[in-house]
DNA sequence: ATTTTATTCCATCAAATGATGGAATAAATA
DNA sequence: TATTTATTCCATCATTTGATGGAATAAAAT
């Protein structure tokens, strides 16, 4: 757990917390160009330049965000691998999805945050984008594609990169897709988890017969 | 097939269809925010004023866009499904993820402008994204998780936006996701076609048969 | 050739946006 | 309480950005 998770949790209430939490909350939703310093001031309620005097400038808290989102997606998953170790790949999958979908509907910005780092493109080029996610190989071994970190097939890092962009998505695309379903948010949630056992599962069973 | 998408083929070397092209480009690149009139502009090689004098202000070149981007799609899938038709859907699938990656990798802009309406809020909000994309109703009924297009169930939807997606998400990722594989774009399509036919054409086979 | 129309760019504006200095205020410390 | 330190906001600046009027130029029509 690094300085920024660690702030962030010190004390919510803080002022340079509250920033932080308006700013994730933003810039997941509309982006680093479509959220203004001043749209994160007004969300905390004060003014630009006490953003500034926390936090630097908007570049700074954005990279602030992703390095706090990367630590808690490595958090998250080191902890549902806790919770399945030993099952079969089935139900570790199952109850994968189960909970990882529990931790991203109620943190929808992380999802957010993530699917903008890879599809988008920032005019000024930050170093900070170009930093690759570990997670990905940790998922791969906890999934048995592969033996250890280090030595992980393309097409394993891929299988891992599409059960991991199957869920990201559904959670991110809430406001679309479920204006296209016509269905309620605790209905979207159960179909999402629903579909995603449908199609994620019988690709990796053992045993390959489905229901 | 509508004007938008008749006028920019009529005559590709006009102004107006070079501007469309680059704001095409951009937008799906940036985002609406990320780009400016500037950049599109620059990337014509004229002045900004020309761009409105054809096109009117920001808004109205992305919202013909986005215009042309539902039409393209829709073209394309339904050409997809002529060239399937009678096929097993185990076959049809195959195809189908063959035949959209080709296309989508030659045309990445559409992934990426389709993704960013999914997952992005603008600031103004326009009309344009309300409108909710027919295709998805089409493909169900072309996988035969529906008998017509006005009775389709959530599920079905549901499972045909995480075909959907998962098919989009490797194209626009490419970038992010290439620098982490570390591979070529040539094996990169052979990667991702090879992964979508692992994870997606078990979920929907028939004989319940993996490989 | 002359007139009309269409196209393009230069100069410029107004608003939005990121950023900062310094005064005002609150909190902490001595 | 007096002094120092930390925090917050107001006023303001410079730049970026979307947009426009009008001159200059090219193309078309007469």
């Amino acid at each position: 757990m690094s300085s920024t998770l660690e702030k962030a949790r010190q004390n919510p209430d803080s002022m340079k917390a509250k920033i932080f939490l308006a700013a994730k909350k933003l810039f997941g939703e509309y982006g680093f160009h479509g959220t203004t310093t001043r749209m994160i001031a007004q969300e905390v309620g004060i003014d630009i330049s006490t953003m500034h005097y926390h936090w630097g400038d908007k570049r700074d808290l954005y990279e602030a965000v992703i390095l706090d989102l990367n630590e808690r997606i490595q958090y998250k998953l080191n902890e549902v691998e806790k919770n399945v170790k030993g099952e079969s790949l089935d139900i570790r999958l199952e109850v994968s999805i189960e909970e990882m979908c529990e931790y991203l509907f109620s943190n929808p910005c992380i999802s957010n945050l993530i699917l903008f780092r890879s599809f988008t493109k920032t005019r000024e080029d930050s170093s900070i984008d170009k930093k690759v996610p570990e997670y990905i190989s940790n998922i791969a071994v906890a999934m048995g594609l592969a033996i250890d970190k280090q030595n992980i097939t393309v097409e394993a890092k891929a299988r891992v990169l599409a059960v991991v962009n199957a869920i990201l998505n559904f959670i991110s695309g809430e406001n679309f897709f479920r204006e296209m379903l016509d269905i309620t948010h605790e209905e979207y949630v159960r179909v999402v988890k629903d579909t995603l056992k449908f199609i994620l599962i019988p690709a990796f069973s053992k045993d390959k017969i489905k229901n």
